[in-house]
DNA sequence: TCTGGGGTCCTAGGACCC
DNA sequence: TCTGGGGTCCTAGGACCC
């Protein structure tokens, strides 16, 4: 199968539309301005020179790249380029395609030629939308997304059980699709710091570390192996949430409870929007950079706007209201449909 | 002059039941 | 005269992804 990454493409997506700016460095994030608390979504190649990179406080950013240009997250703009995105593979001969997220799909195809046809994939995306995209050929979904890194930008390749350790087996397990910065350091305390490590590593040995999924997930994970089956399932939410971090942290009573009202109107709505019920609720709160409480309850299923809003409320009642506040979120559970799924492996998408 | 917002899934521990 | 063992449900927290 293939995998499908749009290049920078939200700062490709502003470019288009702002013509003047090919060429320069770009930085969107937040509401465009490197004053206030937010952080870079996206940043152009040019502006990745200067070390900007997504997920970097956008004032730092600003620092590091004084002379980008930084734009507003306009997301409904987004949202419509990648369905033009999507509905092009969708077009072609043959194939399956499964979203993870606005700017990524996985592809299946039975074809004797994945490399051709990863090439006409790029040149339909090309000629439709103005986009530019990196395609990775696999023999699993986790292969096929890792191969994508390789290819950037503009290009394809191909990793398989025969180049998988060739490719991969001396570098970081952090470069695992899967593998953050908390489970490489816990993997290189067990002595496996690279993939050839964890690919060599008996699954059953890192139950203990890490439980009886992810442990034999990660040893999984280190041999490239996992499903190969592209799922066309439509997406359906498990909830809905919402967070805003304050400009200034809150510190007084009344403020609190009114950001919790506009906070629950907002993810309230978007249930509604559904016309499916709450089953869950839960309300983070970030006294500070680092502390942070989160209220969970579980409530008898309700269409009930009012209800719900009762509960939240019964939530928020535990906040401490004498630290100031930096954050709050609140997410609403909804009942799957027919979630009897049982022994499944982690199904974060796309696994 | 640090660290957004919207998602997913897993794990541990306590409560409770038989 | 002292606490087994299995199971489920709920809550809180952690980790990862785009």
């Amino acid at each position: 199968m293939l995998h499908v990454d749009l290049d920078q493409f939200v700062a490709a997506v502003e470019v288009l539309r702002h013509p003047e700016l090919a060429g320069l460095p770009v930085i969107v994030g937040g509401r465009g301005d490197p004053t206030e608390r937010a952080v870079v979504s996206t940043a152009s190649y040019e502006a990745r020179e200067f070390g900007v990179g997504s997920g970097m406080p956008l004032r730092i950013a600003a620092r590091k790249a004084p002379t980008a240009v930084i734009l507003p997250v306009d997301a409904e703009a987004y949202a419509a380029a990648s369905a033009r995105v999507m509905a092009t593979l969708r077009s072609q001969p043959g194939a399956t395609v499964q979203l993870l997220g606005w700017d990524e799909a996985f592809v299946g195809v039975a074809t004797e030629d994945p490399e051709a046809y990863a090439r006409m994939l790029q040149r339909a995306v090309l000629d439709r939308t103005e986009l530019h995209c990196s395609v990775g050929i696999g023999d699993t979904l986790v292969r096929a997304k890792v191969a994508t890194g390789f290819g950037k930008p503009r290009g394809v390749f191909r990793l398989t059980a025969d180049n998988w350790l060739e490719v991969m087996g001396d570098r970081p397990t952090i470069e695992l699709w899967g593998v953050g910065t908390k489970i490489s350091r816990r993997l290189a305390g067990l002595g496996i710091a690279t993939v050839a490590e964890l690919a060599a590593v008996e699954p059953a040995a890192l139950v203990e570390e890490f439980g009886p999924k992810m442990g034999p997930w990660y040893a999984q994970l280190g041999r490239g192996d996992g499903t190969d089956v592209v799922d066309d399932t439509p997406w359906v939410a498990r909830g809905h949430s919402r967070e805003t971090t304050f400009q200034q942290d809150l510190t007084e009573r009344q403020q609190i409870e009114d950001a919790v009202r506009e906070l629950a109107a907002r993810v309230l709505d978007d249930v509604a929007e559904e016309g499916r019920p709450v089953m869950g609720l839960t309300l983070k709160v970030r006294y500070a950079p680092f502390i942070t409480k989160v209220f969970t309850k579980k409530i008898a299923e309700t269409f009930d706007r009012d209800a719900a809003l009762e509960r939240v409320l019964e939530l928020a009642d535990r906040i401490d209201p004498d630290r100031p506040i930096r954050l709050l979120g609140l997410r609403a559970e909804m009942p799957m449909p027919d979630d009897t799924r049982e022994g499944h492996t982690p199904t974060r998408s796309g696994w």
